[in-house]
DNA sequence: AAAAGTTATGTTATAATATAACTCGTCCAA
DNA sequence: TTGGACGAGTTATATTATAACATAACTTTT
């Protein structure tokens, strides 16, 4: 758990606006809810505006996008590493794990047959603990 | 590389046009290119018959959806099986990959920190034999 | 400092993806 | 013969994302 803040330049303006919202969430948010926290002190922000700066928080490591829900979540690890999300579609809470060794397993056998990984992306849906004790069979 | 037309009941209906169109495709197609190219025979069909059949049909394990493009496919392979999609971003062509070993790693692992693993996505882009070949170092 | 290149921002509009809500019909098991 | 489940039609709307264009700020080269 590498704490972005303490070890990389911080966001500024918008980039750090949009880059608070998500770390005060407890799981992913979508871009219009960004927008929608923000709107009390930025009644006229518009949705190019969270989307540029959530790309330029991806491109710089400090953000990643969940491609299965549409939201995106501070990073926890440096951005460049290749990680595992464990989703709960209970609660919605979303874990990230590196998973480099595995994650490299799989991207070395896609090479073999003369593929060239650049992104991979994995996201494994389920039931977190917490709801799984909670919810019983549910 | 299973033929599911061979060894399964085929979608009839709403279901088998939408399947249809998949498989005559080379690459993941979206739900709305799907209902433009049944547009001439159904001109008034709407997106709620493609999602729903696209539901049906994934469902049954006979269409996958990838998440990181808001595309469908036909499956190759047993519906249930944990596959990895090799996406290729020059092209768009994708290639489904059984990944039951490389998977079931990543989801006992996540199963040991009492997650519940239910649909894991594995889906990796980069760039294929074909179009790294051709397009060099671009 | 002027020019030119690059990056960021604002604003308006629109594209692309997905679901809600309600209706009707069909099938078939009780 | 009814009623429950499923499938399908239709209209409307919600959600997610980008296009297009103008302006401003920064920078690095001259």
């Amino acid at each position: 758990m590498i704490p972005p803040d303490d070890t990389f330049p911080l966001p500024t303006g918008n980039d750090r606006l949009i880059y608070d919202v998500l770390r005060a969430a407890s799981r992913p948010v979508s871009a219009y809810d960004i927008m929608d926290r923000l709107k009390p002190d930025r009644p006229r922000i518009a949705p190019t505006t969270i989307y540029r700066a959530l790309e330029h928080l991806i491109r710089a490591g400090r953000v990643r996008r969940i491609e299965s829900l549409n939201a995106y979540l501070p990073a926890n690890q440096a951005g460049d590493r290749a990680v595992v999300f464990a989703i709960c579609d209970d609660c919605g809470r979303v874990q990230e794990r590196d998973a480099g060794a595995e994650v490299g397993r799989i991207t070395k056998a896609l090479a073999k047959d003369g593929f060239r990984p650049t992104h991979p992306v994995v996201e494994v849906h389920g039931r977190c603990g917490d709801c799984d004790v909670a919810g019983g069979k549910a």
